[in-house]
RNA sequence: GCCGACGUAGCUCAAUCGGCAGAGCACAUGUUUUGUAAACAUGGGGUUAUGGGUUCAACUCCCAUCGUCGGCUCCA
């Protein structure tokens, strides 16, 4: 999966984050590859390269610049790094091009003459070569297989500057609006997206039609950042990092861990009741285990170092199937009318992510994966993935995720997958089947397979607009074979198991990091980690804020009680930054009517209120798990 | 891991050209007893990430390491 900025232009695209309703509606519904957004964006892309070339004469070469959501970027190989003074030169040369009015004019050409032009662009003629042979476009990326012929080669130029591009572009360059276009950062992004390729410089930049939008989108970033799930997990107090633990390590607080507790329950009790069950099968297992089942050959780099105890090597556990089918195998022969058996389990596992991969909560090297595996015979593969998929929605849907798409992901025609085209094909069919027999919206992804099989993922964004894969279902054909599990079929024969792996929410980490940053840290009522917090007015209030405190505890419900020597207006404040859903106000009025003053985080003032009839509130909303 | 930026009190941030390391919040103590988003006063708090180097003098310049951030790559 694609930690984002690296939406491609044959790639759905998606404004970055931000939950910016109008903007994606109005993609989906225009398409955003023939908008004039897009238009402006790429030929601003254009207009930068040339700012470029002109700051290195010479030395400059140029790989590829499409627009991407919200802006674009360009690629170079340049004698030096650039600074951020560099961009403000470059944005300042870019406003003088623009001003110039050049007409963006379009030329076919063929493969020679394109090689002439850019004889002394060598990522351009490595282009050219690719578009020549045909079969990817003319940013190196491969053509769905549907259109293999040979595209047109053709040009763009304007002003001084030619471009190898398939476009479209604005009638000139007076279409850019001076005003509403920013470059934002530079980043190392790999040529080709290979890491065994040079490393370019990538200028990221945003462009609209107008000042105002531009200032919009800006806003919004700012915006999005203050919902940020690193800035609000220390401002709420919920997860610590510490360089005394280690990069990756989240600590999690009592607040942090009532919320991980909540969330783990919550999937546990909805498994159960989908009829899954769980298991423990620990944190270390044998080297070997992994050898069988084909991580160790594919993943060993990202695991922890081995732990050698005599003529033993272990490795903390990066993932549970093994240990699962191991487990199944323990238990003893297994007949088809046992099938399917669903072995859930919370288990912390360890990945050693390299260390720039790090994130925040959303990529840890420790993690709480909500694992299942299910075996199953070939012919229940199709109701094994509706069960698991309506379980997904369930709880996606409790969680009111409604900005998430599905990827089905297949092998992709070459890569590290298990070869066996049967069983792919079997497999992806089956995935396919599923899915629009419970008419999902999915895309296809080719070559994001696990090894062993197709996959369904669930994809949730950041407020950075980045994606990140939360739940998934995966067909697994190869390592049950593997690790020579079987059971007993209704001939009477031997048969291998289907393998179904299965995460609801992914990691737990991951998961509270996105529902943070959707929330904003504002948690509805049934996972807030402080329900209600009590307000005595005065100290003389205390007794009594301590008595209703004692009540709703008895209720079930988590209440704290601010018996500092504080004001009012003090204690509101901070329950208020700290999201907490109910502030119950005590004065003397109350205390004498054994009512409590209710004020919600939103800054509605409920006013006094029985106590029962506050409890009665609060529970149907607890139970409804809705904000 | 790669490219780049950054690292000052628990948090958010100052510190001119290399010249005595500061503010607000938080914390502690005292006063105040408060009616729906910040009472007042006093006080403690720092090997400026770590280790080297240059210099009469380093938060400031140089090198290395660690970490964080933005990308890239990877993600069972």
């Amino acid at each position: 999966m694609k930690l984002g900025g690296t939406a491609r232009a044959s790639r759905p695209m998606w404004v970055r984050g931000f939950c910016f309703e109008r903007s994606k509606e109005t993609i989906m519904e225009e398409k955003y590859e023939e908008s004039e957004l897009y238009k402006i964006r790429h030929s601003t892309a254009h207009v930068m390269a040339q700012a470029v070339m002109e700051m290195f004469p010479g030395e400059a070469k140029i790989a590829i610049g499409p627009p991407i959501a919200d802006g674009f970027y360009y690629d170079f190989d340049l004698p030096r790094s650039l600074t951020p003074d560099d961009l403000e030169k470059i944005e300042a040369r870019m406003r003088e091009i623009v001003a110039g009015a050049h007409r963006f004019a379009r030329r076919e050409v063929s493969a020679d003459e394109a090689r002439a032009q850019f004889k002394d662009q060598p990522y351009k003629i490595e282009l050219i070569d690719g578009l020549e042979k045909g079969g990817v476009d003319e940013y190196g990326t491969a053509q769905a297989p549907a259109i293999k012929e040979k595209p047109v080669i053709s040009f763009y130029t304007h002003d001084t500057f030619t471009d190898l591009c398939r476009g479209p572009h604005v009638e000139d360059t007076s279409r850019i609006n001076p005003a509403a276009f920013k470059l934002l950062n530079v980043a190392g992004a790999y040529w080709r997206g290979d890491e065994n390729k040079p490393m370019l410089q990538r200028i990221y930049g945003t462009a609209w039609r107008s000042a105002a939008e531009l200032e919009e989108y800006l806003h919004l970033v700012e915006e999005a950042r203050k919902r940020d799930h690193r800035k609000l997990g220390k401002e709420l107090g919920l997860f610590f990092f510490s360089d005394d633990i280690g990069p990756g390590l989240p600590l999690f607080t009592p607040k942090g861990e009532i919320l991980r507790y909540l969330m783990e329950s919550y999937v546990r009790e909805t498994q159960t009741r989908y009829g899954y069950q769980h298991v423990w099968t620990g944190h270390m297992v044998k080297e070997d285990l992994y050898k069988r089942s084909g991580h160790y050959d594919n993943y060993k780099d990202s695991m922890f170092p081995p732990m050698v105890d005599e003529d033993i090597t272990f490795r903390l556990k990066p993932m549970n199937c093994p240990s699962h089918m191991t487990l199944y195998r323990e238990m003893g022969a297994h007949s088809y009318r046992e099938l399917p058996l669903r072995f859930a389990e919370f288990a912390t596992l360890y990945r050693y992510e390299k260390r720039g991969e790090l994130s925040g909560l959303t990529r840890v090297r420790a993690l709480t994966q909500d694992d299942c595996h299910i075996f199953c015979t070939p012919d229940q593969i199709e109701s094994e993935f509706t069960l698991a998929l309506n379980l997904i929605r369930e709880v996606l849907d409790t969680y009111e995720f409604k900005d998430y798409r599905v990827r089905l992901s297949l092998r992709g025609s070459e890569g590290k997958f298990v070869q066996d085209d049967e069983k792919w094909d079997k497999a992806t069919a089956a995935l396919k089947a599923a899915l629009d027999a419970n008419s999902v919206d999915y895309f296809v992804a080719e070559g994001e397979a696990a090894f062993y099989g197709p996959k369904a993922d669930f994809l949730a964004r950041d407020v950075l607009g980045r994606e990140w894969q939360l739940s998934t279902i995966q067909v697994d054909f190869i390592q049950p074979a593997r690790l020579g599990i079987e059971y007993t079929g209704e001939d009477g024969q031997p048969h291998t198991p289907v393998l179904i792996h299965r995460a609801v929410t992914g990691s737990t980490e991951r998961f509270m990091g996105v529902i943070i940053e959707q929330f904003a840290g504002a948690f509805p009522l049934w996972l807030a980690p402080v329900q209600v917090m009590m307000i005595p007015i005065a100290d003389r209030h205390a007794a009594y804020g301590r008595e209703v405190a004692a009540k709703l505890k008895a209720e079930g419900f988590r209440v704290e009680v601010d018996e500092r020597s504080e004001r009012m207006q003090a204690k509101i404040r901070d329950a208020q930054l700290q999201k907490i859903p109910y502030m119950l106000v005590v004065g003397d009025k109350e205390a004498a009517a054994g009512a409590v003053s209710v004020r919600l985080r939103s800054g509605e003032d409920l006013k006094s209120k029985p106590l029962g009839e506050f409890v009665a509130m609060a529970k149907a909303e607890l139970e409804s798990k809705r904000a």
